[in-house]
DNA sequence: TCCCTTGGACTTACACCGTAAGTATCCCGG
DNA sequence: CCGGGATACTTACGGTGTAAGTCCAAGGGA
């Protein structure tokens, strides 16, 4: 079976998954591939592109929605389209947020932001501007949802019950207030509190007035 | 001299500065301090401890302001001052913003952001989902203006040039309208805007009633 | 005063890493 | 049928993180 550059990115990604993005060396991809060290390097020049490769091929299999016309429904469809294609591979998700993405990559699911955007109004720049913002927003959101540990999504409650005790603790009283619910982060509320926010500011950039307060 | 920990991590720090995060290895480390590579093992466990301590050590000589009452100015300080931390050591702000922090080093940051929430009327539950927003948008930023090459910033004509070209020759109708502006990326400018964006909304969402039309 | 504990620095060693350079093998177009 | 290009393999080098053991100087108790 011919090797080929696809292969060699598809094996990569699956092994970071496996063992992180620390456990992947050219040694361990080309045993996966059937192949020696050195073979690999007929595919691709170093291993840094194996991992631009890597992120490459993660928003490659992110399955842009069909526009509905209403431009938050679609710009929320795309933020979940593009949360859903990092979360799906935890380990390498670092690499997609972390290098900006190599053009030709992710300009299907960029055009589709902006054409949602014109839709509603927006002119080029402004559009360019507002897409920039909910993607770094964005960036954030997923970045703490994949490099957070199992300590705080609720799934440890007794490692969520001690930061909580050590956030009582501390000699802030804003945080002391805050601690039940500093010492965990249920990510999906914390996606869709932030994308409501900013999805409100848009729309009342765009009209001139706000919306019935958010549900 | 003898050496501390502390010695060692602002060793670390300025190493990284100069050379980047794949740079730094422990014998380098540990000739930059004046000792065998060994020797760093009596003060820092292993390498992985050195990171965690280079990042730590970065939102530790951030600089809080003082709180003034008016709480939007307040967070967008903070913010102001976030930014500023990790973008003075480009090459060592991608550790602090991909790591969670360490708890108790961003603790004051915390405890000042989530005190101008309260004191904006967010009880204590909104007003740590609306830290984290916030957070999350300025991460995404954040990373965005360290990771990007000097071809976004303006600073290389030439290379925004090429981009837009390239950008206007794509297939996608929406991005080659708002190619001018896909092109280059003013940090300043999407980091204001964004931040407007969300200040505003969190605004709104406090009073129920806008704010008239941005600045 | 002497000794002995202790802690920090040094030395050696190992397994592994990315990859430059050279060699063998196979397939396919002429 | 054969020659050349692509592909895979082998060897080798300098670098990495760190486990394990050695050595020495400073400080406290007898």
């Amino acid at each position: 079976m011919k090797l080929t550059r696809e292969k060699v990115l598809a094996a990569a990604l699956v092994l970071v998954e496996e063992n992180g993005v620390q456990g992947l060396s050219m040694r361990k991809l080309a045993a996966a591939v059937g192949v020696e060290a050195m073979s690999l390097y007929n595919h691709v020049p170093n291993k840094d592109a194996v991992i631009d490769g890597i992120a490459e091929l993660v928003i490659r299999r992110m399955a842009l929605p069909e526009p509905t016309g209403d431009w938050k429904a679609d710009l929320r469809q795309l933020a979940n389209a593009f949360r859903a294609a990092a979360t799906r591979y935890p380990h390498a998700a670092g690499l997609v947020l972390t290098r900006q993405l190599g053009s030709n990559a992710s300009l299907a699911g960029t055009n589709a932001a902006l054409s949602a955007l014109r839709g509603a109004g927006f002119d080029a720049e402004e559009a360019v501007h507002a897409l920039r913002a909910v993607l770094a927003f964005l960036v954030g959101t997923v970045l703490r949802e994949v490099e957070s540990g199992p300590a705080f999504d609720g799934a440890d409650p007794v490692g969520v019950a001690q930061r909580e005790a050590e956030l009582l603790a501390s000699p802030f009283p804003a945080v002391a207030e805050s601690a039940p619910f500093l010492a965990s982060c249920e990510h999906d509320r914390e996606y869709e509190f932030g994308l409501d926010l900013l999805l409100a500011a848009l729309e009342f950039r765009r009209t001139g007035s706000g919306p019935g307060r958010s549900s």
